[in-house]
DNA sequence: ATCAGGTACTTGTATATGCAAGTTCATCGT
DNA sequence: ACGATGAACTTGCATATACAAGTACCTGAT
C-alpha cells in the first residue's frame, strides 16, 4: 500500500498551476513574435487598453478593472511606457486623486507598427492549438474571468 | 466613417491577454485562501511539482519541462523554498553539471498542512465557475499547453 | 464648518518571469 | 589525448505582480 500522495492530489486538477503554465507558454509566444516592436506583449496589450479610451484617455479605475490587475501593479506596468514617451498621464481637474492615461501620437504609431507582429503571434498560437481549440479556450477564458471578476 | 482602431481588433481575440487576465485573478484567490500556509500558490505548486519526484528528487530538467518555465526562472523560484528548509539540492554524481531537488522532512509537512487549503481554494473557484466551465476549462488549457510544449 | 469614512494613488518590499551572456562539465569525433 | 559541441546551470538585468502601509483628497452626515 503506497502512502498517501498531496503531490498527485494538487496537479490532477488545479487552475492555478494550468492557467500560469499556459500564460508562461503563451507570453513567451508573444514576446518572441513581438520582440522588433520594442514592447513586450504585457506592455502591448496595456498601451492598447490605454488607447481603447480615445482622445479623453482612460481612467486609472477603468484599466484595472478591464485587465483585473491590482493598482499598484498598473501604476508600475505604465512607467516603461510614460517613459518611452508613448502614453501621458494626467491629472483629472474635477478630482485632483484621480488620474487618466491617454496614448501620444507616438505611442498611436507604435501600436500600428506592432499590430502586423501581433497578427503573426496570434495566427501562430491559433494554428498551432487549431480553431475548435482556440475558439473554445478563448470562451472559457472570458467565461471564468466574468465569474471571478466580482 | 470611424477611423481604423487597432485597439478593438487586439482585444477581440487576443490569447495573451485572456490567459494572463485569468491567471491575475486565480492566483490572486489562490494566494488568499494559502495565506495561512506561509506559501504563495506558485511556492505550493513548485513544491509539489518537486514532491512528485518521490525520494530521487527531480532533476531540474524535469521540473522545467513539467512547469514550462525557463530554467533561469526555476533555478530562482526554488530559492525560497530551499531558504525555508522545504526543499535540499544536491548535486548528482553521474554528472556534475546536473542538481537534483528533493524535499525534506519539513517541506513534506508542510505540503500535507497546506493540503485543506489547497483544496479549499480550489472549491471555490470551482463553485464560483460551475462544474462544467471549470472542466472544460482544465482540458482546454490542458490541450492548449501540450500543443504549445514543443 | 468639520470630521469620519472611503476612494485614488504611491512607495516599500518580496516574489515571478525570462533573455543575454557567462561558467562548468559531459560527450563525441578524430 | 584532445578539441569542438552542446547541455546544465548561474548571474545580471529588466519587467510583472501584488500586499501592506502611507498620503492626498473627495463626500456625506452632523
Amino acid at each position: 500500500m503506497t502512502r498517501f500522495d498531496p503531490a498527485q492530489v494538487m496537479t490532477a486538477g488545479c487552475l492555478c498551476f494550468r492557467t500560469r503554465r499556459l500564460s508562461r507558454l503563451i507570453t513567451r509566444a508573444y514576446d518572441e513574435a513581438l520582440r522588433p516592436t520594442g514592447l513586450q506583449a504585457t506592455q502591448l496589450t496595456l498601451l492598447n487598453a490605454v488607447a481603447m479610451g480615445g482622445a479623453d484617455g482612460q481612467p486609472m479605475p477603468r484599466l484595472t478593472s478591464i485587465l483585473a490587475m491590482d493598482a499598484t501593479t498598473l501604476s508600475r506596468n505604465l512607467r516603461p511606457l510614460e517613459r518611452e514617451g508613448l502614453i501621458g498621464i494626467r491629472q483629472r481637474e474635477d478630482d485632483r486623486r484621480a488620474r487618466v492615461a491617454w496614448v501620444t501620437p507616438a505611442g498611436e504609431a507604435r501600436l500600428e507598427a506592432a499590430l502586423p507582429f501581433w497578427r503573426q503571434a496570434h495566427s501562430r498560437i491559433e494554428a498551432a492549438l487549431g480553431p475548435d481549440l482556440a475558439d473554445g479556450l478563448r470562451e472559457g477564458l472570458d467565461a471564468a474571468a466574468g465569474a471571478l471578476s466580482n
